[in-house]
DNA sequence: GTCTATAGGCTGATAGAC
DNA sequence: GTCTATCAGCCTATAGAC
């Protein structure tokens, strides 16, 4: 029997002392990463202990060290890793050529498309945006910022060209963005919530939410009293 | 020259021997807590050292377990000083017999008011509410569903009488609380890296933002073709 | 690349003098 | 009520065997 396996996460059988496995590394590598992630959207950085990190990725701490060069290398590659390939997403959207509301509605989509992928990015991004993103490196903010500008682009063109009204595009972006991140970083403390206190009330789907959030804004931003559906 | 001074915070001079000082147990109380609400709020529960807040409150270390009983305690007694009376101000608008939209104008304007007087609640909440809200008692936790209610509520009337769209109430709640909170919980940060990446926009000022999500609302929520402004 | 063992710093809490 | 001194526990990081 070789040393192959094919069970997901947990511990590697050992195999036989010359075996080429440089697979290994890499897996220890994702696997880190992965169990980082959720800890770290769910607990923050100062509340997640290297050793829990460690034991959740089926990894031996030191791991933590030998691909990350420590906690803080770990955190800020997670960042990196997910934060520009969920961004690059959304650079298509730059140069469309089309009607404000139409990419408007692309942008929450392509959103809900990423957040649906890696769930856990948005209550690490909030974390940062609350605590003053202080562990944002410079290339990462800027990364972030980028976000912003594509956003404030579509609302800037729709008003420019009149299909929306005149609000503050900086205020109509942070009202969008903040409704979405809002939900996709409190999902399970919602359904924690309900559950524990007993709510009966069915608590909105992802999907449910996305669309709403949708047609509230396009309605909002309507300069003229709008058709209730489109397309 | 005697050894008083009046600058505002800062340590107190010592008094005679025999002075009744019972006014200092009240400040020293007042101060823990006014400085350590700031800190939870930027760092986070556990990005905030114990010795820190005593610091920055001007007092001794061990005063945090005399007054509180631990940097958990203190932490509860925050949110219940805060938390409860601020919730406390949502509660004459729960049997109001005003039409929604106005009812929802009102909510919007009192939750500002509460933000405005105390800038860090926002923060604190929204840490809870990404962290799983363990840190809530159950008490607190009611208050908070009480404060959802009363907005569901108030959209629920809405659709009811028609002059709503039928939408999701919760989904409607989340949306509008999400902005808000969102947007009061990173005032910090946007202005930190406004600052520091040299970004010319200017930023929505609170008042502007508040006015942005109120008319955003009522113009998605309006069940027939909007007028553009109201009253 | 992975593991064990351990160093070294920081944190929250208490004991006891005043 | 307030302060100083101190402690035990936990946390990150590293040295060194395999």
């Amino acid at each position: 029997m070789t040393s192959s396996s094919l069970i997901p996460r947990r511990r590697r059988p050992r195999g036989a002392p010359g075996t080429a496995r440089r697979r290994d590394a890499v897996r220890t590598r994702g696997d880190l990463l992965s169990a980082a992630t959720t800890l770290f959207a769910a607990r923050g950085y100062d509340g997640t202990p290297v050793e829990l990190i460690a034991r959740a990725a089926g990894v031996n701490k030191a791991m933590i060290n030998y691909h990350f060069g420590g906690k803080r290398g770990l955190y800020a590659a997670i960042l990196q890793e997910t934060l520009v390939p969920a961004i690059a997403r959304l650079r298509p959207l730059r140069n469309a050529s089309r009607p404000a509301a139409e990419r408007l509605e692309e942008f929450v989509e392509i959103y809900a498309g990423t957040v649906a992928a890696r769930p856990e990015l948005p209550a690490m991004i909030l974390r940062e945006a609350i605590s003053g993103a202080g562990r944002l490196d410079r290339r990462t903010a800027r990364y972030l910022l980028e976000l912003f500008s594509v956003l404030r682009g579509i609302l800037e063109q729709g008003i420019r060209e009149g299909a929306f009204r005149r609000v503050n595009p900086f205020s109509a972006h942070l009202a969008l963005v903040g409704s979405l991140v809002f939900f996709f970083s409190t999902t399970a403390t919602r359904r924690r919530m309900a559950r524990e206190m007993k709510l009966d009330l069915p608590l909105p789907s992802p999907g449910e939410f996305v669309d709403h959030v949708r047609q509230i804004t396009l309605l909002g931003l309507a300069a003229k009293p709008a058709r209730r559906s489109h397309a």
